[in-house]
DNA sequence: AGCACGCCGACT
DNA sequence: GTCGGCGTGCTC
């Protein structure tokens, strides 16, 4: 990983004719020729340096599976995000492909140690694992291994399975049957409607399981047929069907108003004239986004093109991705973090083979080996998890527009909240803007009222809850409608308090407090993983008046049973959802009013359209306001536009309500009136001020070490070569310590740059990202991160 | 990641 | 004079 260049090796011959770029291969390599999986870069006939060449081993591909596209792709992002070009080349292949490197110890001599003995266990090969031995095992190996009498074997596996189903069919002719039928005892009755099954189904394929299922025979029967020479038994590929969601009702496209009509037709142009344009589509909540997408989709596909559909991994539900599999079908291929590494294979090889024109997944899915693109489509383009927080720290959204160029094709960024990035180049013209101001049922935005918890809080019947919260409560109970609840959890956690001394429990490996959880009692640390029980007295006073402050949303489920005893609710936050499909389940209950509160974190903001929804109620908008972030403002606005969009989506008017105890702050009042351009208005204002994006670029440098002081010098060594880059123009914020500082014992500096156009610092930070790997060994890493999202 | 090499202190 | 631990460089 320290090394950022391509390797030379010999083509053996048997693999002269078919190697090419973007196939996989094993190579051998270093001084132990241990096997690691590669990827071919070029290809040369003659080679003049001065290296003596290994071979290459195996070839594991009999197509590329990087296509050109693909390596130019990766070339760029290797520069763009500093990153190493085999992580670049190796996000855009599924897990699945990617090797999995494994040693054995092969035993070639005698050997006498009883410690060895016992570990080969009669065996002549076994897995090697040097952490699970003792040292005096491993002292004994390497002398063994020495004396030639053992040997270490790396092997490189591709994990990259198709998955095999058993099928089957007739063998015999129709009369064949027949006659087979005669010989059978009277009492053979399931053997008899075998081969009913098979003389009316002749010349058909099956699916083994299929029939078992749906005409109650069992494998055992197959395989006796089989035997008796009825049916031939082989074994097919077969995609995995992640989401089964096939028997949707298909939908056609709905009539689109004025506005979402003249969206359509300038991208639907910028389609037809192969145009590597950028749209800003800005439509409020309700405005029928998806389907402007949809509409420019199928124009795509009548084009004879395809089409990639980027939307932020917590809304990719089935409710989405139903709408998408109901208009376009077998077409849509999905590419989604819940997937197992082998039904993401699968679709990423339908996508790939050309069986998918339409893909629609959350944010590696940039990649996906989609040919012939007509249009790509990032909704939500605001959210900040396009952006990738480990090496290649990439973002979706500067990917997708690469990809526009590449092939022609126009971008469509959607929000009802655009990032102030993008919605500065809308203004400026580097984008179209287009836009839908108006819901497409007709109805007004929800009314959005405050509540003032300065004043309100005293009176409230419960810590969380307001009267005026519980009184909006009551009533849409009492009408049989239901209701939203956020509990807005950025930044906020419940931790242990000491009443008497404000002792506050920490972690005692990194520098937060604990967060209490009731369900097991104990405290956790959500960075490390740390555990313990609940104190029972002070660690620092021993005192007993040990209490847990803060909000968690199990406390608030409790308040809401105690206020309305008889109102069904249904919570949902990381804990009850950690389980796969946990997610889709408790949305689902709700959808069907099995439940009439929902009480959530931040992921009930986006994506629900339940139409019963009267009320939405925002128990703490301020919590997020108060991170050390310059983006602190636009990330509660945009929080609070999105949860009061779940408000009044059908024939019901809706409305919202917002506890604050910063009622004035300008990012609440403007969420308040939805109004995303004031905001926007004033939020350039402070950014201008303040020197931020997007006015300057920002790159974020952290250093983290095993003791304070080496991660402080090392950003104070840095920051005295950088000056030497920038000119003027260029401003340097630190270093400074992070905001939690220390996490799992490690120590974190960090040092933004703030800059518009420093032609030299591109180089430097590319040659930082080499030096650095050599003091990786004494536990010092660096990172560099372009446009980070997380200042803090 | 893992091997070789060179330096240095401990021990024969 | 030799062995082994440890830091450093390099891998076609």
């Amino acid at each position: 990983m320290q090394t950022n260049h391509p390797f030379t090796y010999q083509i053996p011959e048997k693999f002269q004719d078919f190697l090419q770029i973007g196939m996989r291969v094993v190579v051998e390599f270093g001084n132990g020729n241990r096997k690691i999986q590669g990827f071919v870069t070029g290809l040369t006939d003659e080679y003049s340096g001065e290296h003596q060449l290994k071979s290459v081993i195996d070839v594991l591909d009999l197509n590329p599976v990087l296509s050109d596209e693909a390596m130019a792709m990766a070339d760029w992002l290797t520069q763009r995000t500093f990153a190493f070009k085999i992580r670049c080349l190796q996000v855009m292949l599924p897990n699945a492909m990617r090797a999995s490197y494994r040693k054995t110890l092969k035993l070639t001599g005698k050997i006498t140690d009883s410690d060895l003995i016992t570990l080969f266990d009669h065996q002549s090969e076994v897995e090697f694992n040097p952490r699970k031995l003792t040292s005096s095992q491993l002292n004994q190996i390497e002398k063994l291994r020495k004396a030639n009498q053992v040997e270490i074997v790396y092997h490189v596996d591709d994990r990259a399975k198709s998955k095999l189903v058993w099928a089957f069919k007739a063998q015999m002719t129709v009369e064949e049957l027949q006659t087979a039928k005669k010989t059978l005892r009277k009492n053979a009755a399931k053997r008899k409607r075998l081969l009913d099954f098979l003389i009316t189904n002749h010349e058909q394929e099956f699916v083994q399981s299929d029939v078992t299922r749906e005409n109650n025979f069992t494998a055992s029967d197959l395989k006796t047929a089989a035997q008796k020479g009825w049916i031939t038994r082989y074994q097919i590929e077969k995609y995995r069907n992640p989401y089964q969601i096939d028997k949707v009702q298909p939908s056609t496209p709905k009539k689109l108003t004025a506005e979402q009509a003249q969206a359509t037709n300038a991208v639907d142009q910028a389609i037809d004239e192969d145009q590597a344009a950028t749209f800003l589509l800005e439509g409020v909540t309700g405005s029928g986004k998806t389907e402007v997408y949809l509409q420019i989709i199928q124009h795509a596909l009548a084009q004879g093109k395809s089409a990639l559909m980027l939307v932020p991994e917590i809304s990719l539900t089935p409710q989405i991705v139903r709408q998408f599999k109901a208009r376009f079908g077998d077409q849509v291929a999905l590419l989604h973090s819940a997937l197992s590494d082998g039904e993401r294979y699968d679709e990423w090889r339908r996508i790939e083979k050309g069986d998918a024109q339409v893909v629609v997944g959350a944010r590696s899915a940039i990649f996906a080996p989609i040919k012939n693109l007509g249009v790509i489509i990032m909704d939500e383009e605001h959210e900040t998890s396009y952006k990738q927080e480990d090496m290649p720290r990439y973002h979706a959204r500067d990917v997708a527009q690469w990809r526009g160029q590449y092939h022609h094709c126009p971008v469509v960024l959607g929000s009802a909240t655009p990032s102030l990035e993008s919605r500065a180049r809308a203004q400026k013209g580097v984008y179209q803007w287009l836009r839908l101001t108006k819901r497409i049922n007709g109805k007004d935005l929800p009314h959005v009222q405050l509540v003032d918890m300065r004043q309100a809080g005293r009176y409230a019947p419960t810590t969380d809850i307001s009267q005026e919260l519980a009184t909006e409560i009551q009533k849409k109970l009492a009408l049989n409608e239901q209701v939203v609840l956020m509990l807005n959890r950025r930044g906020y956690s419940s931790f242990l308090m000491c009443r008497e001394c404000g002792e506050v429990i920490k972690c005692p490996n990194c520098d937060i407090s604990l967060t209490y959880h009731k369900d097991t009692n104990s405290l956790k640390c959500h960075y490390c993983g740390h555990e313990e029980p609940v104190p029972q007295v002070c660690p620092n006073c021993h005192s007993k008046a040990v209490r847990y402050f803060g909000t968690g949303t199990q406390r608030v489920e409790k308040e809401l049973t105690e206020l309305f005893p008889t109102a069904r609710v249904l919570r949902m936050d990381v804990d009850t959802t950690r389980r796969k499909g946990a997610h889709e389940r408790i949305l689902d209950e709700f959808g069907k009013h099995h439940a009439d509160i929902l009480l959530g974190t931040q992921m009930i903001a986006k994506g629900l359209d339940f139409p019963n929804v009267t009320l939405v109620g925002v128990l703490n908008a301020d919590t997020s306001l108060g991170l050390p972030d310059f983006r602190a403002s636009e990330r509660t606005f945009q929080l609070l536009t999105q949860v009061s969009g779940r408000a009044g989506r059908a024939e019901k008017e809706g409305n919202v309500l917002i506890q604050t105890y910063n009622p004035d702050h300008y990012a609440i009042q403007y969420a308040q009136r939805q109004d995303y351009e004031h905001f926007f208005g004033k939020e350039m204002q402070v950014r201008h001020q303040g020197g931020y994006p997007p006015y300057y670029y920002t790159i974020q440098i952290t250093a983290s070490a095993r003791t304070e002081a080496d991660a402080a010098q090392k950003m104070f060594q840095i920051r005295g070569e950088i000056v030497n880059y920038l000119s003027q123009n260029a401003v340097i914020l630190g270093p400074t310590p992070q905001s939690i500082m220390r996490i799992n014992n490690r120590y974190y500096y960090q040092l933004v740059i703030k800059y518009k156009n420093e032609p030299q610092l591109e180089n430097y930070l590319q040659n930082l990202l080499l030096t650095s790997q050599k003091e990786e060994r004494n536990g010092l890493q660096i990172v560099i991160d372009r446009d980070p999202m997380n200042f803090i």
